[in-house]
RNA sequence: CGGGGCGUGGCGCAGUUCGGUAGCGCGCCUGCUUUGGGAGCAGGAGGUCCCCGGUUCGAAUCCGGGCGCCCCGACCA
């Protein structure tokens, strides 16, 4: 940030860029503590309707919030063996309390699936009392070596799902739903395409069965793994006796799954739509959709034009437009229109004495596609009655323009492993090859590309030809799609 | 954990080579003039120079030790 306007142009260098960006857009700081950052009003604004939108879908399939504590004990995360050695690395483990050595360590939760388990075991008798179906939000802790502000910070927030089945079948099937919750989620609200699909099992969720991913493409087109659904067969209700008796009267291990999505999708926001002037917020994030800024140049102007600028944000508010009047003096309007852009507000609302004069506004889009005015100069009663269509409209071109940035570096039919090195290195993407499902190829592909296999994709995201050839030679057994990640 | 960079008013930095009154830009405060793309002028406030120790008449600067942060590579939502 040597400049203190300009931010690094992203094809300079892209992670500079997001660093500068996401603390001039004033989403987050680091904190005074390694790795784990302060989420400031615009950021956490994001997050909350991002959390609002979520949550009325989890409510919408059945599920209830509830909390479950910080602190788990040790004993409890060894429990699960595959559980353990994937998350003890990064584990903050508290030693002391009360000015004493505790006898037991109790660790900060990396994540919640072994004390919710040993709770359900307590609450689950019967088949009657299944499904459990509950979330929380919550913050959780993993000591990470390398963060970065959203993307990876020791300690986040995020939401978990956890739900206790009868069925391996109504497992799989609640699997498959939060992760189309998700998928939704993401083009709906935060306008980021993602492709769904199966981990591999090295990628897997450590004590899952099954993981589902979203995957979606950054600017940089590098993967970012936006939202995980695991299916956890009855790994860890065997490991906390989560059992039921059955219709038929047998004693049963429980079904589950976990899912969850984090502080993370706002990097992901920042990354899918941002620009070298700032973020770009998707209307339904936006804490504010539209900011009005006054122009003014004598005193007695002054007055008529804030006036008006206040009754248009009512007249917007009247119509559910979230609407800020910035009204600040001390500003010019030009330091204002550069900061609300750095902030990604969908549109500026310009009502200076000449408009008021004409009772018109200017009205100012955040992003414009080839061809379309930036500008628009419209009566006033006009630029209100049309604004919620064009906050719908802007929405849904975000996420066009996305969608066809990631399908312009989608690679498919690809064949062999040079060809799949020449893009990586080269333009990068997503790759679909074939797979044999030999885990030493996926291990090949990823010493000699830095890429890593995403996803098995969904039958959505599928090349319309079946590859028929393993990227490790021989026989494909399924497509796969391989990017370097985040 | 390896490599690199950096710790100096709120922020960004210069000053360190060659020791000698702690500076610049932005921001902040007051006033006036401004305000349709990052305002101008005038006045002003604000500092344990990361910490500890050493050398010296004198240390931001030299020496020793520590701490912290950021960035780049191996693990991860």
């Amino acid at each position: 940030m040597a400049d203190d306007k300009a931010l690094t142009p992203r094809d300079d260098d892209f992670s500079a860029w997001y660093n500068e960006v996401v603390q001039r857009a004033e989403l987050a700081d680091h904190s005074p503590v390694r790795g784990s950052m302060v989420i400031r009003p615009w950021g956490y604004g994001i997050w909350e309707r991002m959390q609002r939108a979520l949550d009325d879908m989890f409510k919408a399939t059945g599920h209830e919030n509830a909390y479950f504590p910080l602190l788990i004990p040790m004993s409890f995360i060894e429990r699960e063996k595959e559980h353990v050695e994937g998350f003890k690395p990064e584990l903050a483990v508290v030693t002391h309390a009360g000015g004493k050595e505790l006898e037991e360590p109790l660790v900060i939760r990396p994540t919640s699936e072994t004390i919710i388990y040993s709770m359900y075991a307590k609450w689950v008798q019967s088949y009657r009392d299944l499904p459990v179906l509950m979330n929380q939000w919550a913050n959780v802790m993993r000591w990470e070596l390398r963060t970065r502000l959203f993307l990876r910070t020791s300690e986040f927030l995020w939401q978990e799902g956890h739900t206790a089945h009868a069925t391996d079948a109504e497992a799989q099937e609640e699997t498959l739903r939060m992760l189309d919750v998700y998928r939704t989620f993401m083009e709906e609200w935060i306008a980021m395409p993602v492709v769904t699909g199966l981990k591999s099992d090295s990628e897997k969720f450590a004590g899952a069965v099954r993981t589902y991913t979203c995957e979606a493409m950054m600017q940089d087109r590098r993967a970012l793994q936006a939202g995980t659904s695991h299916n956890l067969g009855q790994n860890f209700s065997k490991q906390f006796g989560l059992t039921f008796q059955s219709e038929e009267g047998r004693e049963e291990y429980a079904w589950n799954t976990s899912w969850g999505v984090s502080t993370r999708l706002v990097g992901g926001m920042v990354m899918t739509h941002g620009d070298d002037t700032g973020i770009v917020v998707p209307p339904r994030l936006a804490p504010a959709q539209v900011v009005v800024v006054p122009i003014y140049r004598k005193e007695e102007e002054r007055e008529g034009v804030v006036a008006k600028a206040h009754l248009l944000r009512d007249q917007l508010v009247d119509r559910g437009v979230r609407v800020r009047v910035d009204d600040r003096d001390h500003l010019n309007p030009g330091a204002k229109f550069y900061e609300w852009e750095r902030k990604g507000v969908p549109f500026r609302l310009e009502i200076g004495p000449r408009d008021l004069a004409k009772e018109q506004v200017v009205l100012v889009k955040r992003v414009t596609t080839e061809g379309e005015d930036r500008k628009a100069f419209l009566p006033e009663g006009q630029a209100v009655a049309e604004l919620p269509d064009r906050l719908e409209a802007f929405q849904s071109q975000l996420l066009d323009v996305a969608r066809a940035r990631r399908e312009t570096h989608s690679h498919r039919g690809v064949e062999s492993l040079d060809e799949l090195k020449e893009i990586l290195d080269g333009p990068g993407g997503f790759v679909y090859t074939g797979w044999s499902g030999d885990p030493a190829v996926e291990e090949r592909v990823k010493d000699e590309t830095k890429a890593t296999l995403r996803c098995i994709p969904d039958p959505d995201f599928r090349s319309e030809k079946a590859p028929t050839r393993c990227i490790g030679g021989g026989e494909s057994k399924m497509e796969v799609m391989w990017a370097k990640a985040y």
